[in-house]
DNA sequence: AATATACACGAACAATTGTTCTGTGTCAAG
DNA sequence: CTTGACACAGAACAATTGTTCGTGTATATT
C-alpha cells in the first residue's frame, strides 16, 4: 500500500467513493462494517482509522457514537464523469443533481389500428403525474429530451417488434429516418401504425421487424407511408407482487 | 387522539415535520426513540407503528432492522410558512436527488446456454460506469433496490419472450416465485436459461411465454428447473445517431 | 541497531437501536 | 353487552454498530 503523508491514498478514495455511491443511492450512510466489506479492511478499527483521517481532512464528518451518522463535507476529485456527478451530488445537499433525472410526458396510447397520438407541439407545462422518468445516463449522448414523449403499447399487434401489451415506448417526433433506424409508422394502405427497422434500397423501402424470425415489409411507393418518429426506448415493467 | 381518518393525524404531521426538521439539520434521519421523544410517545412500539403507517402511506421509506435509514418521500403541506418551506425543502433534496435514482449493478450477461451469474456477495463494492441507472417510480413501491442487479441480453435466443439480443434485464433474486410472476429459470433437462410466466398447477409446473402466440412448457418434475430470478424490468436501447 | 510511525487484524465490549410481545383502555358497531 | 379495531405503554430481546485495546508487521528515520 503507498504511504503518502500528504494527500489522500488509494484507500481514502475508495471510501470517498463508496461513501458518495451508498450515501446517493441509500439515502443513508453505510456502517463502518459495510465500509469495510467495501474496501476489502478486515477489521472495524482500521475503518475507524481511516475515517478519522478524513474527517481530519474535512472530507467527512461525523457524530460520535451515532450510526450512520456520516456525512460528506466535499467532494474529491474523480476521472470517472459519472461518479463525479454523484461525488457533488452528495457533497452538496442542496439544489441541482435534478437534471440526472428527465420526466418525459406520457402523452398517451399506441394502438396498431390508429396513428400515433404525438403530443401537441404547443407544449406547455404537463402533469409530472403523468410523466416517465428515466436517468439521463440511460439515454443517447446528446438526445434533446424535450422533444421525447412517451407511449404505452395497448393491444398485443406489436410482438413482430418484441414489444408487449403495456409496455412503454420512448420516441422523438421524426418524418424521416436513416437506416437502421427503429421508427414508429403509419401505414396508410393497411390502416395501421407499427414499428420497424427502416431501410432505404435502391427503389423500395424494407421494414424489417426486430424479431429475427419474421420477416420483412417491402414498399415501392413511398406515400404508403409515413413517419412517426424514431424509438429511443422500450420499457417493459413487471410489477410481481413484493416478497 | 384523533381517530382513524382518511389522510394523517396530528401524530403523523409532527412524526413528519420532525423528519424533515431534523434531517435537514443533522444530515441522517433520527432514531425511532428519538422520535419518540420529540413527539412525546413513550413507546417505541407506538413510534414503530406509526412509522409503519406512513410507510404504507409512502411518506416516508426505511430498511427494516438498518439504523437511522428513514428517508422522506414526499412532503406534507403545513400551515407554518416557515416550516412549509422546509419540509419541501427537505423532501426535494431527499427524495430528488438520493431517492429518486437508483443505481443497479450490471453484473454480466445472460445467455441461454449458460445459468445466470447471479452477484457474487449481496453488497460489494460495484463500479458505478457498470451500472443502470432507473428512477425509482419505475419500479414497485417497495422493491428492495439493493438486492436488484441487471443482466445484458446476449443473443436472439429469448425473442419468445420478447427480448431481444442487447436488452437489459433488471431481476431480483429468488428462488421461488408466485403465479403469474415473470421469473428468470434454468432447465436443466434442456441445459438452458430462459425467462418464463410462472404458474404451479395442480401437478406440474406451467411456464407461459411472454409472446402469447407461442405456447406453453410443461414440468411434472419440480427437478427439472431452477427459478433463478424475479424479472422487475425489461429495458432496451434503440442508440440511433442522432440527426 | 534502535525506534518511531503508519498500517493492519481481531476480539471483546458497550451503547445504540429496531423488533416483538404482553397488557390496558377506549370507542363504535353489531 | 360483546366484540373488535385502534391507540398506547412497557419491558425484554436481539441485532446492529461504534469504540477500545492488545498485538503484530512492515517501512523509514535516526
Amino acid at each position: 500500500m503507498a504511504r503518502k503523508r500528504e494527500g489522500l491514498s488509494e484507500r481514502h478514495r475508495k471510501i470517498m467513493e463508496y461513501l458518495a455511491v451508498f450515501i446517493d443511492d441509500a439515502g443513508y450512510s453505510p456502517s463502518i462494517r459495510e465500509i469495510g466489506d467495501a474496501i476489502n479492511v478486515k477489521s472495524t478499527s482500521l475503518v475507524d482509522y481511516y475515517l478519522n483521517q478524513l474527517e481530519e481532512k474535512e472530507y467527512i464528518s461525523r457524530e460520535g457514537r451515532i450510526s450512520r451518522s456520516i456525512r460528506i463535507l466535499k467532494p474529491i476529485e474523480s476521472s470517472n464523469k459519472k461518479l463525479q456527478e454523484k461525488l457533488k451530488a452528495t457533497a452538496r445537499t442542496v439544489s441541482a443533481a435534478i437534471d440526472n433525472l428527465v420526466t418525459i410526458p406520457l402523452s398517451g396510447r399506441i394502438v396498431a389500428s390508429a396513428p400515433i397520438p404525438v403530443p401537441s407541439s404547443d407544449f406547455g407545462y404537463f402533469d409530472p403525474e403523468s410523466g416517465v422518468e428515466i436517468a439521463r445516463s440511460l439515454l443517447p449522448a446528446r438526445e434533446k429530451i424535450n422533444e421525447l414523449f412517451a407511449l404505452e403499447v395497448q393491444g398485443d399487434s406489436m410482438i413482430d417488434a418484441m414489444v408487449n401489451d403495456g409496455d412503454i415506448i420512448i420516441m422523438r417526433p421524426a418524418q424521416q429516418a436513416n437506416n437502421g433506424e427503429m421508427v414508429a409508422v403509419w401505414l396508410s394502405d393497411k390502416d395501421e401504425t407499427t414499428l420497424k427497422y427502416f431501410y432505404k434500397e435502391k427503389d423500395r423501402i424494407r421494414l424489417q421487424p426486430a424479431n429475427p424470425t419474421m420477416s420483412p415489409i417491402f414498399l415501392e411507393n413511398s406515400q404508403e407511408l409515413r413517419i412517426m418518429g424514431k424509438v429511443v426506448m422500450v420499457i417493459r415493467q413487471y410489477k410481481n407482487e413484493l416478497h
